[in-house]
DNA sequence: TAGATTGTTAATCGATTAACAATC
DNA sequence: TAGATTGTTAATCGATTAACAATC
């Protein structure tokens, strides 16, 4: 039976089973516990060790690591440098892919910041506006320019992943802009749901879905157990003053 | 069977079964969908509408409003405007719980600027920020108060959600005060796994695992299907200036 | 009436969890 | 050796999709 799971893994890369996406969010978090692990000297770990960590069953732990590759040895555990890196491989971490980010707003200028991306396999080479206030400038050290030159620098520099911070009145323009330009994929952090070429990889961040998963939990909580009343007060921008 | 199903929806809140968390992110859709077709003057919406805008089998639609307690016609259809304000009152939309966001940085600004939040359930009241330089300011209209005074205010004002837009290793101590204060819930950008008490209602918006998962897929396709190589060039910079 | 669409139950699919064998 | 842990298969659970009845 060893032999047909081989199998499995030598076949192309198209071919062979996605990975649930679960999954594909659960392996950042061991990553992150695995690190601080080997820091701390210990150099095996078990999937229990991960489970009570991250409060997760330890058998889905182990599907885990065995969908990203990552074998163990039964009665030791993992290696936790091996598991580190085996997920850094897994998730595409070792070679980093460039990026253009569009729409320096504020939700832009916000991922500019995000330094750690460059570990993820995410290098933001530049970003692109439409305001002239803002060409020419550079937001946490990267250069903010003419969105006229969108079109041109993506295809020219084989950028392979777009992000998209512009308003949903713009994004589909933009994410045009971007397919047309060559990208492989689009991160996509405008409200709006993207038209693109089914091959494309398209992760939608909508901030709304979430908070509308959020809201509705939290008025479910609220009519079960209702808050006590706040007491009245005129103004509540008083109290800041 | 008719009764029994008005007896399910009689339950106490407390008892009501979970609506699905996939179906709640796909209401907002429908939502903002629902609201341009009732302002292009259709009156009415089935189903097959709603799925062919979304790419979403028609019948999962129908079940999504189910859920949310929308029933429509037999060869009618849904009534647009009677969906929009179903999917308003069942996500909590209607009445509006105030936040504090906790930590100033470029995320929390960007969320600051958020204004359509609002008319999803929650208004932001005020920020808070331990740096000297940015209390006493306003950002996107909201103060910016000073750290020291986030237990105080979140109890006095009765303050039901905490927005986390701290750094990670500052995260759990912030949760601990929002707690301590009488958050019923907490939206969480800290790349972190908080530790709340059970009944506290806590969503993670961790970006890297989000990114992971388009990483992943970005290299796998890539193996699948290499992208040519970029001409080679000095320094990649260079071409911005 | 006939046909389109919802309402409702059943089947399928995929992910999680449980059981147990293999192994160091 | 005995016991802990991985590897692997089976069972369960939940969400999606399909089938079909009800209805306007």
């Amino acid at each position: 039976m060893y032999s047909d799971m081989s199998v499995t893994k030598q076949m192309a890369p198209d071919t062979a089973k996605a990975v649930p996406e679960p999954t594909l969010k659960r392996l950042p978090l061991y990553h992150r516990f695995l690190k601080e692990w080997r820091q701390a000297g210990k150099e095996s770990v078990s999937c229990t060790d991960i489970g009570e960590e991250l409060k997760l069953d330890p058998t889905q732990v182990r599907k885990d690591l065995e969908a990203a590759g990552i074998s163990g040895r039964p009665r030791i555990g993992y290696a936790t440098a091996a598991v580190v890196d085996g997920i850094e491989l897994f998730l595409g971490w070792k070679k980093v892919s460039e990026a253009f980010l569009v729409g320096a707003g504020s939700m832009g200028s916000a991922l500019l910041g995000y330094r750690k991306f460059e570990e993820c396999g995410l290098k933001i080479v530049a970003a692109f506006d439409r305001d002239p206030g803002k060409i020419g400038r550079k937001i946490h050290g990267k250069h903010v320019l003419a969105l006229d030159k969108l079109a041109d620098l993506t295809r020219r520099m084989h950028i392979l992943i777009g992000i998209i911070t512009v308003p949903a009145a713009e994004a589909q323009a933009v994410a045009d802009v971007l397919v047309a330009g060559g990208v492989r994929a689009i991160w996509n952090f405008a409200p709006i749901r993207l038209r693109v070429p089914e091959h494309l990889i398209l992760h939608n961040e909508d901030l709304y879905c979430s908070l509308a998963s959020l809201s509705q939990k939290l008025a479910q909580a609220l009519e079960a157990n209702p808050a006590e009343a706040a007491p009245v007060r005129k103004t509540r921008t008083a109290t800041f003053n």
